[in-house]
This record gives C-alpha cells, structure tokens and sequence, in this order.
DNA sequence: TTGTATGCGTTATCAC
DNA sequence: GTGATAACGCATACAA
C-alpha cells in the first residue's frame, strides 16, 4: 500500500492511457471509447483513486463550495435552513462546509470570514448580517457572492433572504391585544434580532393602548431556564400581566413551566407565544401558540441565489422578504 | 477594484520585492528585514490580499483543515462536542469543517465521506461508527486519520474516543432497581446506539429481577412529542411501570409532560431518567435525572488525536473510553 | 479518440 | 536577506 494518495498519473500509467484520458473519464465520460472508458475505470477502483478537489478546484478557480456561518449550531433553530441549503446545494454538485461563530463576537466573525474567504468558496451564506466593518470589507473585496440570512436589513453586504423581526414583534403586539391582553411582556435574547422584535413588540403594544407592557432580557443562549427565571422575574414585578411573547420556542415552554409551577392556568390566567415553531412546540401541554419561520425556504433561495451569482446568471430579486406567520395553538 | 482576487504575485509587484519574499512575510516574518515586512504588508493591505488555501493546500500536501460528519445538527446532543472539536482545532491553526449526514442513511454516508476526502482533510472526526463497507474501505484507502466518536465498537477504522452504550444502559438498570423498581421500561431510538443500550437494560434489569421490563421503540428524531407517545403506549399497555428510562432528554422531558398530564406524580409514581444532561434536564419541574456525557472532553480528545496523527506525532492510546455519570436530581 | 504542453497560486530548495 | 526555479494535481487548449 502506498504512502501517498493515488493521482490521475498513477491512474493514467496504471491503465496505459495518458492523464488526460483519466480526467476525461472523470469528467466527460462521453468523449472516451467504452474500451478505454472500463480500463480506466478498473484502474480507479484498483488504487481507490479520489480526484484532490483542492487541485481541481486551484485549476478551475472553483471549490464547488459554499461555506455557511452559524452563530451556533444549538437547538433546531437553524437545522431547517442548513439541511435544505445542504440538500439543494448538493442537487447542484456544490457542497456545504458550516463554520460556526459566537453570537455577537465581532472579533471572531472578522476572522473566521477571512479563514473561509480562504478556501475560495464559491458563495457564503450567513445567518445573520455582518457586524464588523473588517469583516464586511474583507467580504466586498474578495467578490464572493454573499447571502445573509435570518435577518432583514437595510444594508446587505450583496444579497439578503429573511424576514422582518420588526414585523413579527408588531403582529404578536397586535394579535395579544386583539385578544383582550392590556398588560403584555416579552421575555427576549438580548442580540441585535431579538432587541429589534423586542423594541417593536413594546412600542406597538403601548400604542395599542396597553396599560404595561414590560421587557425581561436574558442573556444567550435561550434556554428552557432562562424562560423560568424570566417569568418569574416578571410575575413578581406585576402580576397582573396576562399575556407574554417570549422570542424562542425553549424560552416559552420555560415560561409554561414556570406558570404551571406557580398554580397559574395557561391560557387561562396567562398567554404563551413562542417563537420558532420548533418540533416541541405543538407537543406542550398546553400546544405552543408561536411564530414559524419557513427556514427550509430560506435556505432554497439562498441556494438559488448563490449558485446563481457563482454561475454567473442574472439574480432578479437579490433581496427576498419570506414573512412569517403566527401559529395559533392552545397556550393562547 | 480587479475582477479576480489578488495573488502573491500582484502584492509582490506592489511592494517591488518577490512572491517568494511575500510568501515569507506570512508564514516566517522573522526571517524578513523589518523595512521589507512593513513595505509588504502596506501592499497587502492594500490589495486586500487574502492567500488561497487551495493552492497553498495543494503545495504543502496539507489542507490545515479537519473535517467532521455529524448524523444531524439537530438539538444539543452534539453541540458541546462540535464546539470544543473546533475550539481544540483552532487552536493549533486547523479550521474545522462540518458536514452533515442522516442517522443510518448508508447510501448517502459513502457519498459524502467521499465528498470530504476529495478536499483532503488532514483528519476527519465521525460522529458515530462508520457503517457502509465502502464508506470504510475508501476511508482506510485515503489514508487520512479518523477518529470515531460517541459510540465504542470493537473495530474502529482507526482511533476511537466515545463510551459504552451498554455500560450506560446496565448502569441506568441498576440504578432504577436500588430505587426499588421492579417495573420498568425504556423509550428509546432505533438507531444501532440507541438500541444497544436499549437491549443491555432489558437484560440487565431482568437479570436483576424485574417483574416487568418493556422497551418502546421510537423513530428518528427524538422529539418531545415521540417521548409523550411513548410514554402514554407504555402506560396503556401496563400502569404499574413506576420508572422509565428514556434515551434522550428531549425524550425524557416528553414523558414528563406526558405523565403530568395524565395526573401522575414524578417522581412518586413515576421516576424517570433521560440522557445527555442538555441544558433543559436541570430546569424541567421536576430537574431530570440523566445520564451525563462529557462531550467537551470527546471533543478535545478526538482533536488532540487527530493533530498527533496528522502531525506524525506518535498516539499513545488511539481508543479512549471517557465514560459518564449519572446525574441524579428529583424525576427520580 | 487520445496525447502534449501549459498554468492555476503557493512554497521548498538552493543559489546569490 | 532575497530571488529564481520547480513542483504540488488537475483540466483547458490545441495538436495529432
């Protein structure tokens, strides 16, 4: 067995063709006698040849890569988006390489940008939008295409699929209200997304007319815990609140917990909304009333955009607002 | 601002010196005069220079990167794993790259681990045994060192860090039987790990002398919901099962709720106990007792292994057990 | 249908 | 301390 990986070279003598042949076996099947075309082959399954995409991809100034950011990779949060982008890049023969950065650590994300930046990918998908100025102009000037996920901003780095954390605050303030809540809550991360929801959450419900509408910030990540402590911070403060949006699904089944500890009845005496509309949700008792994400859309289009971009072909929408909607269960 | 990316070549020219020069301003400043560095890196930044890890790859025979496979990315089953594989690689200058397959989808699992050999990884870290002969053979082929993790076989590929699935269930049917109960049950996955442990609390729990000892098989993914059904099958086939172990605390946290619902007390009527110590099994009402694993700890090992090897650094001891303890808190 | 020559961007080697 | 040269493995252009 020998120590070094086999080549097309060793291919190629092995099969008593040039490398070129080889390569055009691999390649282009159809432009090989059928002859030659199984002599070959037998020579690449013989030495266990795999093609170094690092060579190919150095020829073809292309990876046939994309590389994805998480800010983590805990709780299904993401798991839609990263499985259906993984799936719909792999149809096209693009593969998915995932690198994961803290929440808000600026520092690192200017970092690990350049590390993938690196690898020439031929697009990177962030779920997120980029905080840091270095990282942004590191992005710019590598002319990779760039798709930030998750998040609606006003300033893409180049193309942009999520949805309005603004939007979902406002409905939620919209929809507790219209249910008869006049004092609300939110208990909420305290990232630059759920600070955004949280503010708006706050203000739509005071015009709305609230009597309280107050806001528990818990540090991530948003744990089952954090719910806990969050209500029962709040409920202490004023127990009078009736209806509370906490900004993830394991904050709300925490919140739930928390209430059902303390005697209260939900939704009797307490609203839940989560948000997420994670597996767990519809399985409380009470069902999870919550806000669902489309991620495996996010992630189709955020595919589509960039293999799009990397071939070269037209983008016509390279901002895309995909919405949400408000799942109404029986926490509400 | 140019079409394609800067090179050595171009930051050479800019900064009147060789590639070969700049190259050494990178990777040994000391070995530079300091006018010449500063000069070459005002070019590089000017240029926004960012070196291309393929060629630099394909020149050194080394990608200075680790690919990892993880069954799902769903859930913190494995995060604390992942997170300290990357920490550990960053560490000594590798990235981490993660790829992503389906719990026992044999066919996809040969695809992608072909996938990743092709970027010739300096190490690649399985979450999991590897199950497809070819998947295996084309492993030992490509010579790259592997390190299994999370399960101990009897025939790794090559290094292995994880624990016994056995141990974990022989342990948890001890522990159940010292508390007294002689009807006990198990709600569990039905991948090879899960059953595993499955099969040793049964037989250990009869050894033991149980009156009862029922085992429900639950699909992929372990949901809150799965555990609930569970749960609920379990206690309408036999309600004198006064403890439960479930596979997972997703799982576990399912037959919590479930049993609440149904108006049982846990733990006075129904102990239960879950697996993985996740951040939620400390604030469920009441705490879970589970099965903690240190996944950290699998983590720095399996990279440390798989530097050593990939550095041709002698490995003292490619199979590493790091066990578990059970936690125990007030569901039991 | 198949082969030869060349270059992708980087770095090891050896010479200056 | 610095530069010229060659080579890593593959695929394109062109020739046979």
């Amino acid at each position: 067995m020998s120590k070094k990986p086999a080549t097309v070279q060793d291919v190629a003598q092995l099969a008593g063709v040039s490398a070129m042949t080889v390569s055009r076996v691999l390649n282009a099947p159809g432009k090989v006698a059928p002859e030659t075309l199984e002599r070959v082959r037998h020579a690449v399954d013989a030495l266990g040849y795999v093609p170094n995409a690092m060579a190919s991809g150095l020829r073809m100034a292309r990876a046939r890569m994309v590389a994805a950011l998480l800010p983590t990779l805990v709780g299904p949060v993401f798991q839609e988006l990263v499985e259906s982008l993984a799936e719909s890049l792999k149809r096209s023969g693009y593969q998915l390489m995932i690198g994961q950065a803290g929440y808000d650590a600026t520092r690192e994300e200017e970092e690990l940008i350049r590390a993938l930046i690196q690898r020439r990918p031929d697009g990177i998908v962030l779920v997120g939008k980029v905080s840091s100025a270095g990282a942004r102009s590191a992005l710019l000037a590598s002319r990779i295409p760039v798709v930030e996920t998750w998040d609606f901003t006003d300033d893409p780095v180049d193309m942009l699929v999520g949805f309005s954390h603004v939007a979902i605050g406002e409905s939620v303030a919209d929809f507790l209200h219209a249910r008869g809540h006049r004092h609300v809550a939110i208990i909420t991360g305290d990232d630059a997304r759920a600070r955004a929801r949280a503010e708006a959450f706050i203000r739509r419900s005071n015009a709305l007319g609230a009597l309280s509408a107050r806001c528990f910030y818990t540090r991530a990540p948003s744990t089952l815990g954090a719910g806990r402590k969050g209500l029962a911070a709040l409920l202490q403060d004023a127990a009078d609140i009736s209806g509370v949006f906490c900004s993830s699904d394991s904050l709300a089944l925490g919140a739930l917990i928390e209430a059902q500890h303390q005697g209260l009845q939900v939704p009797k005496q307490l609203a839940i909304v989560g948000m997420g509309d994670q597996s767990f949700a519809q399985d409380a008792q009470p069902a999870l009333t919550t806000v669902r994400l489309d991620g495996t859309r996010i992630g189709e289009i955020a595919a589509e955009l960039t293999m799009a971009r990397a071939e070269g072909r037209p983008v016509d929408s390279p901002i895309v607002d995909v919405g949400f909607h408000l799942v109404v269960r029986d926490s509400t």
